[in-house]
RNA sequence: CGGGGUGUAGCGCAGUCCGGUAGCGCGCUACGUUCGGGACGUAGAGGCCGGAGGUUCGAAUCCUCUCACCCCGACCA
């Protein structure tokens, strides 16, 4: 079985840093806090990013690039963002450095400090509107859709491969409008294209929601958030989509000539989704034999595997199978390596998350056939070699209906209602997941169930039916239910 | 940033208490036999013991300082 992982039932943390790592996605780095995407997590990061991407334009958007540093008056300028950033920016005070005068290797040169620090952004709404101001003047530059891919550093105490490292990959979406209206729209726009995202291509079934006060954006006049919920019954924030209202457009004096002929500051969006996706993937399929990947995601989606090495007919038979499924825009790989044995491969691929493998071995081709497995149920099929990539287009597109409908399952399974406090604290510490409860709405109870509980509010869902109830804590009167979880 | 733990060959570890110049398993290389679920045999290669100071005739081992990682908290995408 399984070589060297920790089973999700031992250690469930220790479990994921295994399958990161021996999965290939990813490596600590010499660098605190940061990782190496090693080229297996890197490829799927990229399906991601050209999806997404595809989306982004599909919209509207285009695509640009700001500068990874930012001057350190600028983030000052938006009072309520530079408290929610100060705590974790990595700061540029030098450029130059020189021999150590006691040859012991270089040192800073003292001379070649800046005159304006430069922070090395944690997002960029900052440069971007200084950036706008100047090519925002009518209402016809509106709306500006940009996004960009980047990367941002939050100087984290406490790191994590993917879900939270000092340096990450993401993309920061920053729109301009006209209205209000408009803005708020743009921003629920991209919280369904998340949504859809997560679900369709990931197979990551996620709840809207919008966030407390407490948990918003700094900066925002409004967070939406995507959450989905992990095997170990953790929350995780998986994407935000913020309202800006006009908090950047004043702070960096952004407006434009109505149709009134009439000074306006702008309406902005943000919204982002970083290499974090990647740990939700893990966290929302993968199981104790290794990675798990959906098709739409998988750098590989087929693997061929000869039985027992690559030999002349089995070659011709996998090179064919392999045209017609590439016919069909499948990607496909023939593992034909003759130094490992199909065992060895089989067990590989397993932790590599490859969907589909097909073995081709002498006895097969006599027969006719092939055999097929799936990663998903580990279900092994003979299959005629004629109708193969028929059905493997097939199985692939239920593979990845079935890791959604899985993952449904579980999240809808571990969601529960709460109406009583020790009702809801029994929930969190015997099960964990979602819980919906009432809440009176202040941030003086959310911190205190916090406290208390260590769960958090995720989001209040967008599609939450009014109800009138009592605070979970305070029993005060409360109009709707709110979803609360133990976080990453 | 607090508390706990770990750094010795690519990976996982023993050796550290009691100082004497480093070992085991896996992996790696070559050859042979194998090959339908992580093969076996034989012969090899590979380590200034995380780093820097110090004590000592002599340090993986003792002392001081550092760095990194892991786990648990506080903070956060």
């Amino acid at each position: 079985m399984a070589k060297e992982i920790t089973p999700r039932s031992e250690d469930y943390s220790q479990w994921y840093n295994d399958i990161v790592r021996k999965s290939g996605l990813a490596d600590h780095s010499a660098v605190r806090g940061c990782m190496v995407i090693k080229p297996h997590g890197f490829a799927i990061w990229e399906s991601m990013q050209r999806q997404l991407d595809q989306m982004f334009k599909d919209t509207g958007h285009v695509n640009a690039y700001f500068p990874l540093f930012i001057p350190k008056s600028f983030l000052s300028r938006e009072a309520q963002h530079v408290e929610g950033f100060a705590k974790e920016c990595a700061v540029v005070t030098h450029h130059r450095l020189m021999n150590a005068p006691d040859g012991s290797g270089v040192v800073v040169d003292p001379d070649s400090r800046l005159e304006e620090e430069l922070i090395v952004r944690p997002t960029s709404e900052t440069i971007i509107w200084n950036t706008y101001k100047d090519w925002i003047q009518s209402y016809r530059d509106l709306p500006l859709l940009i996004n960009q891919w980047a990367n941002v550093v939050r100087w984290e105490m406490r790191t994590r491969l993917f879900l939270r490292t000092a340096e990450f990959l993401w993309q920061e979406g920053h729109t301009a409008h006209a209205t209000r209206e408009e803005a708020i729209e743009e921003t629920r726009m991209i919280l369904d294209l998340y949504a859809t995202f997560a679900e369709e291509w990931m197979a990551m079934p996620v709840i809207k929601g919008v966030k407390t006060p407490n948990e918003r954006f700094a900066g925002a006049e409004d967070t939406y958030t995507i959450e989905a919920l992990m095997q170990d019954g953790k929350a995780l924030q998986s994407g935000t989509s913020h309202f800006l209202g006009q908090n950047f457009a004043r702070a960096f004096d952004v407006t434009f000539l109505n149709k009134e002929n009439q000074q306006e500051h702008v309406w902005a969006t943000s919204w982002g989704v970083s290499t974090r996706l990647m740990g939700g993937l893990v966290m929302t399929h993968s199981d104790d034999d290794g990675l798990v990947i959906p098709p739409r995601l998988a750098p590989w989606q087929v693997v061929i595997v000869p039985i027992p090495k690559p030999a002349p007919e089995i070659n011709d038979a996998a090179q064919k199978l392999i045209r017609e499924l590439r016919d069909r825009q499948i990607r496909v790989h023939y593992d034909n390596d003759e130094t490992k044995r199909p065992g060895f491969k089989f067990a590989e691929h397993e932790l590599r998350g490859t969907p589909v493998r097909i073995a081709i071995g002498l006895r097969d081709l006599e027969q006719g056939q092939v055999e097929i497995a799936r990663r998903d149920t580990r279900e092994k099929t003979m299959v005629p070699a004629d109708g193969a990539a028929g059905y493997i287009q097939k199985l692939l597109e239920d593979i990845q209906a079935r890791l959604l409908e899985s993952a449904r399952k579980y999240r809808d399974d571990m969601t529960f209602h709460a109406d009583t406090w020790e009702e809801f604290e029994r929930i969190l510490d015997d099960k964990g997941g979602f819980v919906y409860a009432h809440w009176d709405g202040t941030t003086e109870t959310e911190l205190a169930i916090k406290e208390k509980t260590k769960a958090t509010i995720r989001c209040i869902p967008l599609d939450n039916p009014p109800e009138q109830g009592k605070c979970i804590l305070t029993g005060r009167p409360s109009s709707q239910r709110v979803l609360f979880a133990r976080a990453y």
